[in-house]
RNA sequence: GUCCCAAUAGCUCAGCUGGAUAGAGCAACAGCCUUCUAAGCUGUAGGUCGUAGGUUCGAAUCCUACUUGGGACACCA
């Protein structure tokens, strides 16, 4: 447990034992206590509604209740130096503050893993993500996808889940034999013949590239080669050159994957059949115009849906189903897909998939990210300026850098419309949070070096030295920074983590323009100052690292 | 027509699973650099939480209906 939870833990303990002695209510009658820290500093440090809550049971006013609970209150065991009724009956609580002095040193002690949870939850958790068809390159939906995707596997692991990442290959579907027929259109083209595109083929230049690269290297060998082993080449390194694409955007925009999961092994290994005899066994399928339906209905789809078409393939939705049985087979507890808005509607099919393979509605969680608005001049910009299409994660990221990207992406919640402006995720000014928080890591670290050039930098550290306004609201900020990641990720929130940065960074700002840490007169004071920015230092890089950007030393 | 998401300050958004006087940033206005990075800070102003009901000690938060915006409703992936 980390401090601020013990010192939570503490106070709560004691409330519990405060209503019992002052026979409020029985055990069981006692509902969870409620412990918040008030927006307002007037309301001290602490609240509760307990005596709110014990209205009814105890049938005496809530006034009357707090107080009762504040005189069989001891204080003492909780560091508690205040104790006032408030408003319809909260009871506040003002710490004494000496509990904060000890994060400073632990904060120090716990290093990268400040903010990460100690023991494991022992459940393991799937998130499959991006997973866009390796036949062309990320866009930003994909971008925004892969960021909250990142970020949310990053606090959960945080948050002491065993999480594995997962990318889900489409490589085995209609679009690949289009790309396939379309690399080999190029190739006969770059060696000079005559050749058509298919209908509604992939007519970008990376394909055109692909297709010279492949007349170069392999001259006309696949010319003369027969038409069935021509396509499985083509299909191959169409599908080799897309996916080596999507792995270098994804490993610049600085998202690993431990499973890049392929499709084509389900046909391989006959899953789907297997998958489909699941759903058989259970009566939940029948024939129907020559097609094969799955009746998503008995779990509260709109309608049944299709699995085998009447020309004998499947729909999209069978290797669907034989995909999520091999992850749920595979032992997981969870499963989290994040998902575009547009797929929104496959939800209710894909759980009523799990629960017909007999887990609960709840192993899948889908999460919707919401899709993504580029603004530049004030205007709202649709198409790319260089290929007329939707514009690329690696434009993007030419254009702004990582860092604000990743930033600006998870800033928001997943499940509102972004807008992402480019004139100020480039901007170096204080509208653009990405910079302000940076600049406040490097502004410590600026510090930190100039304490060491002047000789002020010591080891010692006394708490009781920290006693401006500024410092205590530093230090209740630091404070927070495991709540907020364990919030973050029970919630599936990352956005809290991008707004805590935000909170801390300013909570700096704002202590540096009032506070001289450097000063020659106070010795004590400095190297005690010294360790509190050592400490926020490494509490912004802890927090920055989750959602994947950087804390530079210098700006 | 059905379903999902959203609706909070002029703009972009938070609001921690129901709590006190609803918060930030930008924009506006007024200030702060002979001092550790002004890429910063301080202050002022700005609100019928889309509308109407309901649930209860208490609602931006939960329920119902409606309005507006976006998306989805294939034997396409």
């Amino acid at each position: 447990m980390n401090i601020a939870e013990k010192t939570e833990a503490k106070i709560k303990e004691e409330i519990v034992r405060a209503v019992k002695s002052a026979g409020l209510a029985s055990e069981e009658e006692i509902p969870g206590v409620v412990l918040e820290q008030p927006k307002d500093k007037q309301h001290g440090d602490y609240a509760t509604n307990m005596a709110m809550q014990l209205a009814r049971v105890a049938k005496k006013n809530p006034r009357q209740i707090a107080e009762d609970i504040i005189e069989h209150f001891d204080k003492s065991k909780a560091s508690i130096e205040e104790m006032e009724i408030a408003g319809p009956g909260f009871i506040n609580f003002r710490m004494d503050n000496t509990y904060l002095a000890e994060l400073v040193s632990s904060i120090l002690e716990e290093k990268e893993g400040y903010g990460k949870r100690e023991g494991k939850r022992g459940e393991r958790i799937q998130v499959e993500f991006v997973s866009a068809n390796p036949t062309g390159t990320l866009h930003l939906g994909h971008a925004r996808g892969a960021a909250i995707g990142d970020a949310l596997c990053n606090i959960m692991d945080a948050a002491g889940y065993d999480v594995e990442r997962e990318y889900y290959i489409n490589d085995a579907g209609s679009q690949i034999t289009k790309l396939a027929y379309s690399v080999e259109a190029r190739y006969m083209q770059a060696l000079g013949k005559e050749w058509a595109m298919p209908e509604d083929g992939y007519q970008g230049p990376d394909i055109v590239e692909l297709g010279k690269q492949l007349a170069e290297e392999e001259a006309d060998k696949w010319a003369e080669a027969s038409e069935q082993e021509r396509h499985r080449h083509f299909r191959q390194s169409g599908l080799r050159y897309a996916l080596s694409k999507i792995e270098k955007d994804l490993s610049d925009f600085r998202v690993p994957f431990d499973e890049w999961f392929s499709e084509t092994s389900l046909y391989e290994e006959n899953s789907i059949e297997a998958a489909i005899e699941v759903l058989k066994e259970k009566d939940l399928v029948y024939e129907e115009e020559g097609a094969t339906w799955f009746k998503t209905t008995e779990y509260g789809d709109d309608k049944d849906r299709v699995l085998v078409k009447n020309d004998g393939t499947y729909t999209y939705l069978a290797p669907d189903i034989a995909y999520h049985k091999n992850k749920l087979d595979r032992g997981f507890d969870t499963l989290i897909n994040i998902w575009g808005a547009d797929h929104h509607g496959y939800i209710p099919r894909m759980t009523a998939a799990i629960q017909a393979l007999g887990y609960g509605k709840d192993t899948l969680e889908v999460e919707i990210i919401q899709m993504v608005n580029l603004f530049q001049n004030g205007e709202k910009v649709k198409m790319s300026k260089r290929t007329g299409k939707a514009v690329t994660l690696r434009e993007l990221m030419d254009e702004v850098g990582v860092d604000a990207m990743r930033y600006f992406f998870a800033m928001r919640s997943s499940d509102s419309h972004l807008d992402f402006d480019i004139d100020l995720a480039r901007s170096e000014s204080n509208e653009n949070p990405v910079y302000y928080i940076q600049y406040a890591h490097a502004r410590i670290t600026t510090m930190l070096q100039q304490a060491k050039e002047k000789g002020l930098y010591s080891d010692e550290f006394d708490g009781s030295l920290l006693t401006a306004e500024k410092e205590i609201d530093l230090l209740k900020r630091l404070g927070e920074f495991p709540q907020i990641v364990e919030d973050a990720a029970v919630n599936r929130t990352p956005h809290r983590v991008t707004q805590y940065a935000f909170d801390l960074a300013s909570n700096l700002h704002s202590f540096y323009n009032a506070e001289k840490v450097l000063d020659a007169e106070h010795p004590a004071r400095t190297a005690s100052r010294i360790k509190l920015m050592e400490a926020v230092k490494q509490t912004l890089r802890n927090a920055l690292a989750l959602v994947g950007v950087e804390a530079p030393e210098k700006m």
